[in-house]
DNA sequence: CAACAATGTAGCTGGTGACAACAATGCTGT
DNA sequence: ACAGCATTGTTGTCACCAGCTACATTGTTG
């Protein structure tokens, strides 16, 4: 029984999965490379040799995170059935989830995003956004948003969506507020979306 | 000449003020008891008698923070004249500035928030924000927009509003295109608050 | 199977937050 | 005036952390 062999075999994935976790029960800050080291059974060393810094680590865990939001997106998305509406909610509905569940994964997220060494992070970000502006997209096909640049509309509607998901991590509201809040502000959206009624 | 005197006379004062500075500049997570101490010329221990640990300090700010934003969000609305989409677009404006010169600080505002410690801190956030529900007010008694619970109707155009302010810190937009997009929101809102056109 | 690259270990340095003992100062009551 | 006391600041200590370097172990390849 080899209690511990020298070559972890995955440390890089064991790092990644363990540090998420930390950050998503105590927060960004109180991610520490030594403890994260030592809840995977390793040396407080051994996590340099795939992390040179604690900025990679969080950037790697930033650049996964899109890849997961991204993913999760797309799962939503593909299944809302056909009417837009109910596409774009169940949209909503899944970004503020993350959101909520991974506020400070989302955070580390965005700033890391405008830190011009990451390139990486921002074809990440750019392939998760792709969803949201295909959708608008799907929308404006169909009448249903006036049309014109996308990225016009469709940066008005995930700043709503995003303010909304700061409500609750801000607590100003209750996660069981938004079966009400989300309705009425994707109903809102679509209804100022039309200039001439 | 005494170069300096054993008392410092205001460190509370001083050290709230250069906190602010450098969290604006270089982050929360760069703020060092220890630093701030010597910026302000003083031994590492002495900020101890104002804030018993960080995190006092860090409400202290907070507090501070939601009375600076309370004033300017008063000055803004007071100073728009008449018209209610100036007054909301005015108040709008001066939230989006705050939250983009001291997104760290308004993060920390929200932060220590929900954490039930903090009473002080509770009631500051309740002062600041009764100036956007009389504004929601405002706009009831006009008939501009639909009645209702304030709330309901102001945690919208909250949601909205922060949420183009988290468009700017995280680098979706450039600061120069809230010249079109804040007013395109504004529109937005006020024509999707009218039920029946 | 020997050399080499990849991976993990151990120890050091400088910095930090929390804490406690101590010193200087200002205030208050008599 | 001044003794006693509370307030404020200083110094030293402890445990922890990130980043670094030198070294040890493993597995891979020619």
């Amino acid at each position: 029984m080899d209690v511990r062999p020298y070559h972890h075999g995955n440390l890089r994935t064991a790092l990644l999965a363990q540090a998420e976790r930390t950050v998503r029960e105590r927060g960004v800050n109180e991610l520490s490379l030594r403890e994260l080291a030592r809840e995977v059974g390793v040396s407080h060393g051994a996590p340099r040799r795939h992390f040179p810094d604690r900025q990679a680590l969080l950037d790697a865990l930033a650049e996964s995170g899109f890849e997961r939001l991204g993913a999760e997106l797309r799962a939503a998305v593909d299944g809302a059935g056909e009417d837009f509406r109910a596409r774009l909610e169940a949209t909503a509905k899944a970004y503020i989830q993350f959101a909520i569940e991974d506020a400070e994964l989302l955070e580390l997220m965005f700033a890391g995003k405008h830190r011009e060494s990451a390139q990486a992070l921002v074809d990440a970000a750019d392939r998760t956004f792709s969803v949201l502006f295909e959708l608008i997209g799907e929308g404006q096909a169909e009448g249903v948003l006036e049309p014109g640049d996308p990225e016009r509309v469709g940066l008005l509607l995930f700043a709503t969506v995003q303010g909304i998901a700061a409500l609750v991590t801000g607590s100003m509201i209750e996660a069981d507020q938004l079966d009400w809040l989300l309705p009425e502000a994707i109903a809102h959206f679509l209804r100022g979306s039309r200039t001439a009624s």
